[in-house]
DNA sequence: GCTCAGTCAGTGATAAAGTCACACAAGCTC
DNA sequence: GAGCTTGTGTGACTTTATCACTGACTGAGC
């Protein structure tokens, strides 16, 4: 496998010095795809720092009902955990490891020490506190808006650069917050007009799709 | 009217020294009932800090639609402008005044002074930004997945203590992020049952309200 | 190969919510 | 009072959610 060129670019406004004791007392860790990076309710351990992979958040409601709140990629922060981290108390959300995924446990009183001495540090957290916040303000007029036929629509637009899609209808109806039956009328409908072609846990993209 | 106390907790931390320069250089801004606090779109003049009143913050979506974020109280900072003014990129919200209020606006070069010098201040901006962050969820998944009747009474229960309400059908539906007919509808239902008694722009609590 | 259990998808019936169109009523100005 | 604006009520219809059930596909074990 080689050294993973293990980096994250909030570090690169740490003075050298800084940076240099971080990376060295820091050990990453790995997750594979499907493990828990933090669920529901649980006590945060540190602040992730995702260095490559992709991981889903995502909430339960009171029903029972899963919604996927974001992701977060490679040089991403767990923005979410920060308040976790301060307040003391769990958020109500599960991080998903979707691709293999390699993080840095920031533990807490590293991550106060450098709020407290690099100004790069804090600009990152906050741009990424911000990014959330918008993010999350977008998701809330989506789903309190918009149609699922055109929610539905675009998602897909947004992956079908590959032909086709390995995923079953109610993981599709979590990405969207809604119920695997309306997904499932949804994408017959897409069929019919000729847009897809359906199989078990796939979605092929036809040319018409793109029209 | 007297000389208004003007504080705001997020300046207890801070060394004497700097509180009272800060102070010193701030005016305090007054905004009457109705009036825009920020547009959406809008660049971001300063950091809101609310000393009293209260601010309602609501998005409107591409359709054209509305729906309340969240509110900001006395004692509460408009972390959504934090993003604002780093980015310079306004956010898709508006803050309309409902009660009278009281702003301190913190130019962006105290702001981020107050990040460098104060762990204090840094403290309290976090804080706000997991509060914040913590209530979209929550709004999230309530507009996901929550029942609108429920939504609705839920509402008017936080409300219902004065024993009546001064609001119009079209305000409650913006409240919740639906259309003007639904709460109308269920308004009406709600008068069927003998909870509420309706009349133009009020509704009136009766006592089987509160079984 | 075959059976069986588990997962995944399709669909009808019904209820809840959103949209469109329009009627009408209350309060305001002239 | 006439004419206007704002707020509410309601029918008709569409979209979405929920419930209940069916059957199809897949993999493990025999």
């Amino acid at each position: 496998m080689g050294v993973p060129r293990v980096r994250h670019s909030i570090f690169d406004t740490l003075p050298e010095s800084l940076r240099s004791e971080i990376l060295g007392v820091f050990q990453t860790m790995h997750f594979e795809h499907g493990k828990i990076l933090f669920c529901a309710g649980e006590p945060c351990s540190g602040l992730p720092l995702v260095l490559s992979g992709v991981v889903r958040v995502q909430m339960t409601g009171l029903s029972g009902n899963n919604i996927v709140l974001y992701r977060m990629g490679a040089d991403e922060i767990c923005t979410l955990s920060i308040g976790c981290l301060m307040t003391g108390e769990g958020f109500r959300a599960e991080a998903v490891v979707e691709e293999d995924t390699e993080v840095f446990m920031m533990p807490r009183d590293v991550f106060d020490r450098l709020m407290d001495q690099s100004a790069g540090f804090r600009r990152g957290i906050m741009d990424s506190y911000g990014r959330r916040l918008n993010d999350l303000m977008l998701l809330v007029e989506e789903v309190a808006f918009r149609r699922m036929d055109e929610r539905l629509f675009c998602w897909l637009e947004a992956r079908a650069e590959q032909g086709f899609l390995m995923i079953t209808h109610q993981e599709l109806a979590t990405e969207l917050g809604t119920a695997r039956e309306v997904i499932s009328r949804l994408l017959k409908e897409l069929e019919r007009k000729g847009k897809l072609r359906l199989a078990r846990r796939r979605i092929e993209f036809t040319r018409q799709f793109f029209d």
